[in-house]
DNA sequence: AAGGAAGGCAACCGCGATCGC
DNA sequence: CGCGATCGCGGTTGCCTTCCT
């Protein structure tokens, strides 16, 4: 029953790869395309399985990945989207044009990984060792919340990728003229829509959602954080059945999930929508309905708005929510977080781009709690902001979007 | 300078998902 | 609907390089 590993076969060889063979294999992908793994390595005169192709097209091979050194930006982005989707590297790697999961992968472990450790910093969690030993009445309020945004953007996650499958499929029976390169995209990922110019209608819910947070920042002034950013993050909880494994280990990206958002479409676009839940699920609904043209996702996100959204977006998790305030993901924390690694990496590093806007501010801790308000409102809003900004700068060319 | 330890990274392995017959 | 083939992903291994003593 089991499947044969395909490398079983006697005389395939294995191991590094020599010049020779990456220019065989360059030289074939670069007149037919891959086509099919399996079949490749035969009428490219390789003695390799397919499947050691594939990986080294990826990984090495393709001519748009970047190798060398992480810059200061993609470790910083690597380790907060590794905070939010965990060791979904391929999904990372979405965000970080022209990088390999692989590299990532690797970088993490032998980096990052290392860095956070030394720093006391669990890994797989993200959060301050010490921290497992806090009560966890609202830790795991929040990492609920988190949970559920997981598994509502797991379920998006599935529906374009459907989308994304059944759009490749029409656009090759149609004759596309798709060029005869039939170069993988980036890390793997299904090739997207071949109407990239509208991106999936599903993220409107998401730009609005960014609105919202966007008005509710705004409204609150000096005075609160939009506590739903940032303090207690509310999500539609899905229907589907999802393994709550904890974060880092089987959650989702919220990252993903406000996935495609620009920030200035989510401040300006939806500055006119009011706080109201209601009219913002209409937004959502009209948006599904009008834009997620294929049967399956269609249904699928129709079914997630109809059946998650109204169940359990209410107006008390947009716009109310808690303060409570040490929302380890939401918060300033995790900006300070990610800037104090990267610093801590020593050496010639230093924090100067824009990516950590707010670097060189003074550590305060991160502390989320009541009390300190506005500076700490805006450090959410920063933070969700350099987030909206990382995803937003997500390559154009990324499958994701 | 030599040997061992540690680090870094390319590649392999195995599993789950999906596709096509 | 069932089954085999294929693909993609994440975990792991093992080799090569660099660092340290």
């Amino acid at each position: 029953m089991g499947r044969t590993p395909c490398c079983d076969k006697v005389g395939l060889k294995k191991g590094p790869w020599t010049p020779e063979e990456d220019q065989k294999l360059l030289a074939y992908i670069d007149e037919h395309g891959h086509g099919s793994w399996r079949a490749l390595p035969s009428k490219a005169g390789l003695q390799r399985c397919g499947k050691s192709c594939r990986l080294r097209w990826t990984n090495y091979l393709r001519p748009d990945i970047k190798r060398g050194k992480f810059s200061l930006q993609e470790e910083q982005t690597i380790i907060q989207l590794h905070a939010l989707l965990g060791n979904r590297w391929s999904a990372i790697a979405t965000h970080l044009p022209k990088r390999t999961d692989n590299e990532i992968k690797n970088y993490w472990n032998t980096h990052l990984k290392k860095r956070l450790t030394k720093m006391g910093i669990d890994p797989i969690t993200h959060k301050p060792k010490n921290e497992a030993l806090l009560s966890n009445d609202g830790q795991s309020k929040n990492a609920a919340n988190l949970s559920h945004m997981a598994q509502w953007e797991s379920a998006r996650l599935e529906a374009e990728a459907r989308l994304a499958r059944q759009s490749k499929l029409r656009s090759n029976s149609l004759g596309s003229s798709a060029a005869p390169h039939e170069f993988a995209p980036a890390s793997n990922k299904p090739v997207g829509p071949p109407t990239p110019s509208t991106p999936p209608r599903c993220l409107d819910i998401l730009k609005a959602w960014s609105g919202v947070w966007a008005n509710q920042a705004s409204e609150a002034g000096s005075g609160g954080p939009p506590a739903s950013l940032g303090c207690d993050l509310e999500s539609p909880t899905s229907t589907i059945s999802y393994s709550t494994t904890g974060i880092g280990e089987g959650t989702t990206s919220f990252v993903e999930f406000v996935g495609g958002i620009g920030k200035e479409e989510g401040e300006e676009n939806w500055k006119g929508i009011q706080n109201s839940s209601a009219q913002l699920l209409d937004q959502f609904k009209d948006g599904m309905e009008n834009s997620v043209s294929f049967d399956t996702s269609h249904d699928m996100m129709s079914h997630m708005a109809m059946t998650s959204v109204e169940d359990s977006w209410n107006p008390e998790s947009l716009g109310g929510g808690n303060s409570n305030g040490n929302n380890l993901y939401g918060g300033s924390f995790m900006k300070r977080f990610t800037e104090l690694l990267v610093n801590s990496s020593g050496g010639d590093r230093s924090v100067s781009d824009g990516g950590g806007s707010g670097g060189g501010e003074s550590d305060s801790g991160g502390d989320c709690g009541g009390g300190s308000g506005g500076e700490y409102c805006e450090d959410n809003k920063n933070y969700w902001n350099s987030i909206l900004d990382l995803v937003n700068s997500s390559p154009s060319d990324s499958p994701m979007f």
